[in-house]
DNA sequence: CAGATTCTGCTTTACGTACCTCAAAACTCC
DNA sequence: GGAGTTTTGAGGTACGTAAAGCAGAATCTG
């Protein structure tokens, strides 16, 4: 049977009391006191039974989840993911509150988190845009004592508990490898398309794809980057423009959001067997991408996983209890047709 | 604040012991009135709080693992993360037995699985080697209405109740895949090596391996299947014999146990970096190839989660609680050298 | 050594559920 | 309508912990 409080109390030969106030760092105990009970729970091997604590406690988990309004399929997706964790979110006492902010929008973020009721709230998840406005709003909460995580996009660690993302530096190698060895000896140039490089992740992915590419593909010769804005016309309209004026396209590379426009104007040619394409995010589209064969490969990062783990981690950081590091380590997965789950 | 028992009695026009008769289906109860708390239930959105019905119940779960005994690297590594997890149990009132029984023996197999006391366990995952032996003793388990899952390697599901692990034949369609478009336009011939071909997750692979490679990739040959026997020695042996029998090999796969003898002959040749190489799992020592060069690609299945999952998937069923599909499917990984967590 | 202060013990209530007992009420059957 | 059975109600205790109040003990201060 596994020792309790009680059996504490009598291995350090105090009352129940005391152990409580040593447990939950209450005053009024004697340094000399405080040690006997802990070595009695070390020798006991006691273990606060949290259930019963948070029910003691009427402990309730109110996490607010801070993400961009659908921007891109990617972003829909984690708010989908989000919906999901809320309905299991009863089982156990956690209530989950998503806020939708303008995307991209450090202000917008800025006042979201301004507006916390610190009262209210036990732990904050956000999808950050960093800016000095956004590191005071952290600032303020971290002084209250309220658990964040960073999801997907980062600000500087000292302003958060945990980042649970990628790293976009190694994502945008790991395409450029791919791209390079699904191209083998062939050489030509590569097109890059994105969003807008103004995102910190994707400008992340661009940089460290072109350079491992200078490094290790010397045959490839990076494309200027078509920004389509989140828009998939303009995407369509310049990517086809790109592939008329050059002949010699062996790979492209879809950094973010703009894989419907890619895939469309892919389709519409005859040569898009020629051409390797990498693109981010596993959604309904680029799975068909890569099952057609218009998509080589997809890198992905796996919004459900993110989810879960940053509720984990907040929940960890209100409990004090441990976080098992490999569980919440978010994978750069790499897909092809054979391996889609 | 969530509904208790207690707003269900009074919803209900009830008792209290009533509705505690009903939600844990307990007898003497008319069917009408079943109907009426079930109709107060749904109404109030009523939904037990398992933490506290777990404190009442003093319910403790008592899972057994069954593993082959320190095989390969990969089975060692299993059974590394079982006893992290171990360590963490403790913390939800979780006790993991881990039980090793003669690799690949199924007879060893069905007597551990006979040899357990049904009323000192709650649920079991044991890595499965298939037998008629194996399928009566997981039939008295079923009976008992002991939960059971298989872990790595399956039996047929009416035999257990989930099975965590990967699809190997989809993982050797990857790997058949990833050798075909690393080799490029080259053709050749490609080696396969594996512990045993006797164990069904490797003649899966293999068997898929060879089909697709077939399909796909017709400038490349398969060579017959040198079998290691899970002995490092001999994989060297045999490994190096062929590759000096044979002048055009552009690829090779390594299906299971065996890595660390490819590694050794490839590492020993000049040729290295001109043969591609496909392994499975990811361990210190595929790490390291993948870093050197030597190895292209490792495909994994993730110890760590598998474990987990199972824990999670036992205490679901033990508890008669929902799953999260997507967060139980184990995937098939793909690492090269830079997306290695 | 009295008085103040700090520390500790004892006890109670509560959280939401499980499970038990005993008695009362509501049915069934003849 | 009485005997028997089934269904329901009322109430209690328990699980392990939290949090509180109050009294008594130990320690410190002057």
């Amino acid at each position: 049977m596994r020792p309790t409080v009680h059996d504490v109390a009598g291995e350090a030969g105090v009352s129940l009391a005391t152990v409580d106030r040593v447990l939950n760092r209450r005053s009024g105990v004697r340094a000399e006191t405080v040690a006997r009970v802990n070595a009695a729970i070390l020798r006991l091997g006691y273990v606060r039974d949290i259930s019963a604590a948070n029910l003691a406690k009427q402990r309730v988990y109110n996490l607010l989840f801070i993400v961009p309004e659908g921007s891109n399929s990617f972003m829909l997706g984690l708010e989908q993911e989000l919906n999901q964790a809320k309905l299991y979110s009863v089982l156990d006492r956690t209530h989950l509150d998503i806020r939708k902010v303008k995307t991209f929008d450090a202000d917008a973020l800025a006042t979201a988190l301004d507006g916390i009721d610190i009262t209210q709230v036990s732990g904050v998840a956000l999808v950050a845009t960093e800016s000095e406005r956004v590191r005071r709003a952290l600032a303020r909460l971290r002084e209250a004592d309220i658990p964040v995580v960073t999801l997907v996009s980062d600000v500087s660690d000292a302003y958060r508990d945990h980042y649970v993302g990628i790293d976009n530096i190694a994502a945008g190698r790991t395409a450029a490898s791919l791209i390079g060895r699904f191209c083998g000896r062939r050489s030509g140039k590569v097109a890059l398309v994105a969003g807008s490089m103004l995102v910190k992740d994707h400008a992340e992915r661009r940089a460290a794809f072109e350079q491992a590419i200078g490094e290790a593909f010397r045959g490839l010769e990076c494309l200027p980057v078509l920004e389509g804005r989140d828009d998939a016309a303009v995407t369509r309209t310049l990517l086809a423009e790109l592939l008329d004026r050059e002949h010699d396209v062996v790979g492209l590379y879809s950094i973010g959001a703009g894989n419907r426009g890619v895939i469309d104007v892919l389709m519409s040619r005859t040569d898009y067997r020629d051409i390797t394409v990498v693109a981010h995010e596993l959604t309904d589209h680029s799975k068909q991408a890569l099952h057609d064969g218009i998509f080589d490969a997809v890198i992905n990062q796996d919004a459900g996983h993110e989810v879960r783990s940053a509720i984990r981690l907040l929940k960890a950081r209100i409990d004090d209890t441990p976080v098992i590091a490999n569980q919440e380590a978010i994978r750069i997965e790499i897909y092809i047709r054979d391996n889609l789950p």
